[in-house]
RNA sequence: GGGCAGGUGCCAGAGUGGACAAUUGGGCCUGGCUGUAAACCAGGUGCCGUAAGGCUUCGGUGGUUCGAAUCCGCCCCUGCCCA
């Protein structure tokens, strides 16, 4: 495996005096930004507060938030300051855009235990003491609730809403798309633009933030935080957006047949995030080495620079590194010690039951005796959803028990020793392991 | 507040008293070929049951009927038009 660069490429570009600006288009962040030049200047005139919004709608981060909190964690590197912003308030309000249809309202204490949930997650990418990476300042975490449920509606009527023209809004993609399609629209969320921009305007008075950044779908949103703080303060702010990325199949990056990809442990776990990337399509590796490691370009070249199954140690690497990131470096080698263990050329069975990295299901000894048919098994040990689903794979071929395939799904379940391998179709594994009851 | 149209499986969308566990498409899953890739081909895709069969499902609820996703009442939700 890799050794870890001492510094990372953002890190590298730094000290090379490049530009933020140029090293996050080189990676492949930037879909747009406001005003390049200023942002430029800005950049290279002192240190730039920048935040990123993020709505606690689930108890955790998951893959699609990646993007914006690597490119906080960039800007870092290059000595600034980033704001983690967490939504505790706009989520009550509910962003409607790239929504088909109306988000169902989650409650205030749903909101605060998610927020309280998510906010710990920035703390392997951000830095929040300070100085990590030279002299950075300290990274922020923040909650707008803290000042949006203060509002008070009729000021806030006459002193934001006024600079809200609603032909233009109604104009904006975000609205009309919900407008056209006839999916419908409530006041609350045609209020989101507004709340947004808002939040923008109060961390430009209070911290002096100046840039915020986002996915593209919030661009509408950004540019109306930008005008909103020249209309109001005559101040300089900017806004950048990363692309919305999609694999090259078109499927949204982070989302699989069974969900989000979570960042953290115990809904994703780091075997299984790995996985995640380690499956990624030959295509998408540069790209996605890019975007979601810190590897500097000439590793990047050296991985990509082959072609058919020799990308796979792109991937690995891929895989790796992005799972380093998010769970450290003690649950990506063990991730990639299972991947290896289970996925590897010579696959040793014994060496596979004893490995405690590969994901285990736990069984008791008293339920085996009882007699349990291997359909049961597999349904316990989580990799069926119900014994017809087990039987339909058993008659198709996809089940195995230590590496032979199951005929039968209704036969008794008669383990060899305490550990068995169980495999459903080609990828997913899980060692079960028969316990004494306590 | 009034009028009209709707609410069906992961999604889209047929069905409009029995032949419906519900056509079809997408997605997904499994097998084959492979490199834990893509493409392609084949099969599968509510739950229980070896099977026969049973059970639960078509916004909610209460009816009509031997029988309801389909008919009727009430309620909830969504869209469009009018106010």
């Amino acid at each position: 495996m890799t050794a870890t660069t001492e510094h990372d490429a953002a890190q590298l570009a730094r000290d090379a005096g490049a530009n933020p600006v140029d090293y996050l288009r080189a990676r492949g962040y930037v879909y747009a930004i406001t005003d390049e030049a200023g942002l430029r200047r800005a950049f290279e005139e002192g240190t730039v507060t920048a935040y990123v919004g993020f709505d606690p709608t689930a108890p955790s981060l998951h893959v699609g938030h990646l993007l914006s909190i690597m490119m906080l964690a960039s800007l870092q590197r290059f000595g600034h300051r980033p704001i983690a912003l967490g939504g505790g308030g706009t989520a009550l309000v509910g962003d409607p855009s790239g929504k088909t249809s109306t988000r169902a309202v989650l409650s205030e204490e749903t909101i605060q235990a998610n927020l309280r949930a998510i906010l710990p997650q920035f703390n392997r990418f951000l830095d929040f003491e300070g100085g990590r990476f030279g002299d950075n300042p300290p990274a922020l975490l923040m909650n707008n609730a803290e000042w949006l449920l203060p509002l008070r509606y009729i000021e806030f009527l006459r002193d934001i809403g006024r600079h809200f023209s609603v032909n233009e809004m109604l104009a904006a993609e975000t609205y009309r798309q919900r407008l056209e399609s006839g999916a419908g629209l409530n006041f609350v969320e045609f209020n989101y633009r507004i709340v947004q921009a808002y939040d923008f305007l109060h961390l430009y008075r209070v911290i002096g933030c100046r840039l915020q950044m986002g996915g593209s779908d919030q661009w509408g949103n950004i540019v109306a935080g930008v005008d909103l703080i020249r209309r109001v303060e005559g101040g300089e702010a900017f806004g950048l957006v990363c692309p919305l990325l999609t694999t090259s199949s078109g499927q949204k990056m982070g989302k699989t047949e069974s969900g989000a990809v979570w960042l953290d442990a115990s809904l994703t776990t780091p075997y299984d995030y790995f996985q995640y990337w380690i499956n990624v399509e030959d295509e998408d590796v540069e790209r996605l080495l890019r975007l979601y490691t810190f590897l500097p370009e000439e590793r990047i070249a050296e991985l990509t620079s082959v072609s058919g199954a020799a990308l796979r140690e792109a991937k690995r690497v891929l895989a790796y590194e992005t799972t380093k990131l998010t769970h450290g470096e003690e649950a990506a080698r063990e991730a990639d010690a299972a991947a290896r263990a289970l996925f590897g050329r010579h696959q040793d069975t014994d060496a596979l039951l004893a490995d405690a990295s590969i994901p285990t299901a736990t069984i008791s000894a008293a339920d085996v005796e009882a007699g349990l048919s291997i359909a049961d098994v597999f349904v316990r040990a989580g990799l069926c959803s119900s014994k017809g689903e087990a039987r339909r794979l058993a008659s198709q071929g996809g089940l195995s028990i230590d590496g032979q395939r199951v005929d039968d799904a209704d036969a008794l379940f008669r383990p060899q020793r305490e550990a068995t391998l169980l495999r459903v179709g080609k990828k997913r594994y899980k060692r079960l392991i028969v316990e004494e009851a306590s």
